[in-house]
DNA sequence: AGAAGATAGCTTTTT
DNA sequence: GCTATCTTCT
């Protein structure tokens, strides 16, 4: 048992493990096996070592990747890993302010989370409120981020940054009376309370005898500063990273932070992963080619043992659509090979590029998902009855009062709420509190009391129910549920029931009163994203080369190869570096086949456009020329039914339904059509002659 | 409050 | 060309 974990290591990656004293800095290239290092690490401290559960932090970028090493520590030792501080830098945060918080008044433990779409709420309110038009909120929002992340920036701007000033201090104030922080306040914050006190410093670094940081390249100047202060007293720190995947800078990822990081733990040990157990041989050859065009890149060449495998293939399409179809041919002979839907992505620069694909991916009835879609819990109806909870949890709250308050509509317009919050605040009292003393003016103070008296009645139900009904009785007395029904919006009252699988959950997982499950839960929740509960479907992945990071797939497409869209336009030659990252990142993601297309006349903006290829391409087969694979030459174009011209709807029809949007049409049966519709509709039966149905002219694209 | 019309903006965005 | 958001009118 305790040699079988270092068996399966290779030398470097022992290495990697067996350091435990001092700083360790992991330069781990694309699939070496940096997680396993790293979940090997923790297992050898915990089981070897004996180093007490809580005195380990290990700090990721995602929730996934987070839960993923938590898992696999759980593996490799046997115990339960739920209560160890491994998380994303985020949620180890908010972890943290829960307990410390207290020292910057007037915010309490038990405060909420704004993400970026009520954060932009908050700014487009005040921005109003100044009368401010010059300057658009997203502006302000951006500059606020900017600031919090580097403090010394200042805009030479003048007007704007004299609007600036007053903007964030209001927005900073607004938070704070609501007992709220965005993403950026969860590391300033925590900073601040390091920086001001002493002895919580000293706690902390006491604590946390050992650190790891995963994808190092990708920290920020807080972060650095952060795991630096936390680290500085037993130096006992293993950082994790590649510097030829950082890909972030946009975002304020600083890669100095590997130089910072030598210079402020001088005694560093570094190990280099650079043996690859994802790709073959032949796919690291050009990813290696392509990233020693960087001058400025630590010389780094992956290899592989996998020597047998096929040359990447490079695919120029006349046209966007020619480009798509290549695609779907070569998904359906390997698929008819026997590879799975989900061996398969589809990556891209921009996001905009999924839509070429999804049109005709549901014409051939291929199971796809977009990754970065709009998430469950980023649904308007699903943020609208989360906001109705966090009202009954947080009254203090303003944002999410705000959010419901006339939602449905209930005639309480934007005046008589600015009165109501002029009241509030004169009387020291939460906007909830404030409505049964409120000054009585008209109409609107009788619909404000019986939003008051709902409220109440609700929380008064919440103590004798089991909380998966809650979702029922919210619906009928907010009056979310008639709404919807009028609308005839199935859909999003099918979002909503959803959530009472949710609550069942919350129910079975969480401690205390219904009211302290729900807080918990809240406080859970603001840092969960999109698909922790990741299904698994099986579904070929399109997504950005962003967003594919840390993952890998059978077969890789990198479609739209073009100038001015990857690389975009306009870069200087740092741009153009990380730009070559993001390539190299794409390739990296392949196990054993790689395809990259071009089109030479791509539909961008309503206009065709004349494209060439992207420089990218030349780079990747500098050494090997234009590969050719006979197993990969290009096949006949699989048959597309072409559409009438009569107003009779055929199958390969666009057609506009009123509810489910635009469609195709894939079966016909009589009266009966079958359309598919862009996700998350997905395939419904219809009527061909129902009213609801517009056939679309001009069917066919190209 | 809701419909109709005008306008901008199309890189990436782990939290 | 499409779509999201803002303005203007009823």
């Amino acid at each position: 048992m305790e040699t079988g974990l270092l068996d399966e290591l290779n030398e470097a990656q022992k290495e990697a493990v067996l350091q435990t004293e001092g700083p360790v800095m992991v330069m781990a290239g694309a699939g070496s096996g940096k997680t396993k290092v790293l979940t090997h690490r923790i297992a050898y401290l915990l089981l070897e070592k004996q180093v007490p559960l809580d005195a380990i932090l290990a700090v990721t970028f995602t929730n996934k990747a987070a839960a993923e090493m938590k898992q696999r520590v759980q593996n490799l030792v046997g115990e339960n890993t739920m209560w160890m501080w491994i998380s994303t830098f985020h949620s180890f945060c908010a972890r943290f302010l829960r307990r410390e918080i207290h020292l910057l008044p007037p915010y309490t433990s038990n405060f909420g989370i704004l993400d970026e779409e009520d954060s932009l709420k908050v700014v487009k309110d005040i921005v109003k409120e100044e009368q401010i038009d010059d300057f658009k909120p997203k502006t302000f929002r951006n500059l606020i981020s900017k600031v919090k992340n580097f403090p010394q920036y200042k805009s030479s701007n003048l007007p704007l940054w004299n609007r600036y000033l007053r903007v964030s201090q209001r927005y900073q104030q607004r938070l704070a009376e609501s007992n709220l922080l965005d993403f950026d306040d969860l590391l300033v914050k925590t900073l601040d309370i390091l920086k001001k006190d002493p002895m919580v410093l000293n706690h902390y670094q006491n604590k946390f005898r050992y650190i790891l940081v995963d994808e190092f390249q990708d920290t920020n100047d807080l972060q650095y500063e952060l795991i630096q202060k936390l680290a500085n007293a037993h130096q006992n720190v293993f950082v994790v990273g590649d510097d030829c995947q950082s890909i972030y800078s946009f975002r304020g990822a600083n890669i100095k932070n590997i130089e910072l990081f030598q210079k402020d733990f001088p005694k560093f040990r570094l190990v280099k992963l650079e043996r690859n157990y994802r790709s073959t041989t032949q796919i690291l050859d050009v990813a290696n080619e392509l990233i020693r065009k960087n001058p400025n890149q630590i010389p780094k060449t992956l290899y592989s043992s996998n020597t047998h495998g096929v040359l990447p293939f490079y695919y120029a399409a006349d046209s966007s659509y020619e480009e798509v179809m290549f695609v779907i041919d070569k998904i359906r002979q390997l698929h008819l090979a026997g590879d799975s839907y989900r061996d398969f992505a589809i990556i891209y620069r921009a996001n905009y590029i999924s839509r070429n694909f999804e049109e005709l991916l549901i014409r051939y009835q291929i199971p796809y998902k977009i990754y970065g879609a709009l998430s469950f819990y980023s649904r308007k109806e699903i943020k609208d009855m989360l906001a109705y909870i966090k009202v009954m949890i947080s009254p203090e709250d303003q944002i999410s009062f705000r959010r419901i308050i006339n939602e449905p509509k209930r005639k309480i317009g934007p005046m008589l709420v600015e009165r109501l919050q002029e009241y509030a605040y004169e009387t020291h009292q939460t906007l909830l509190e404030a409505i049964p003393t409120f000054p009585k003016k008209g109409q609107g103070s009788e619909a404000l009391k019986n939003f008051y008296d709902m409220i109440h009645s609700v929380k008064a139900q919440l103590e004798n129910i089991e909380l998966k009904n809650l979702i029922d009785v919210l619906l009928e007395e907010t009056g979310y549920k008639e709404m919807l029904m009028s609308e005839e919006d199935q859909d999003r009252l099918n979002n909503i029931y959803e959530l009472k699988g949710v609550f069942k959950e919350i129910d079975e997982f969480y401690e205390g009163t219904p009211l302290e499950k729900l807080s918990g839960f809240m406080q859970d929740l603001a840092l969960r994203t999109d698909m922790d509960d990741e299904t698994e479907e099986d579904s070929v992945c399109l997504t950005t080369y962003h967003q594919a990071k840390g993952l890998e797939f059978k077969t890789v497409f990198m479609v739209a190869m073009e100038e001015g869209i990857f690389p975009s336009e306009g870069f200087n030659d740092v741009d153009m570096e990380e730009e070559r990252r993001v390539c190299y990142v794409g390739v990296t993601r392949a196990k054993e086949r790689l395809f990259l297309t071009s089109a030479n006349r791509r539909l961008l903006f309503g206009t065709y456009q004349q494209m060439a290829p992207s420089r990218f391409l030349k780079e990747l087969f500098a050494q090997k020329g234009k590969p050719k694979e006979k197993s990969w030459e290009k096949s006949a174009p699989l048959a597309v039914s072409k559409p009438s011209s009569h107003e009779e709807i055929r199958v390969g029809d666009k057609i506009t339904h009123k509810m489910f949007g635009d469609g195709l049409v894939i079966q016909k049966d009589g009266n009966v059509i079958q359309v598919a519709f862009k996700m998350p509709v997905g395939i419904k039966k219809l009527l061909a002659d129902h009213p609801s149905i517009v056939k679309k002219k001009d069917s066919q694209k190209d």
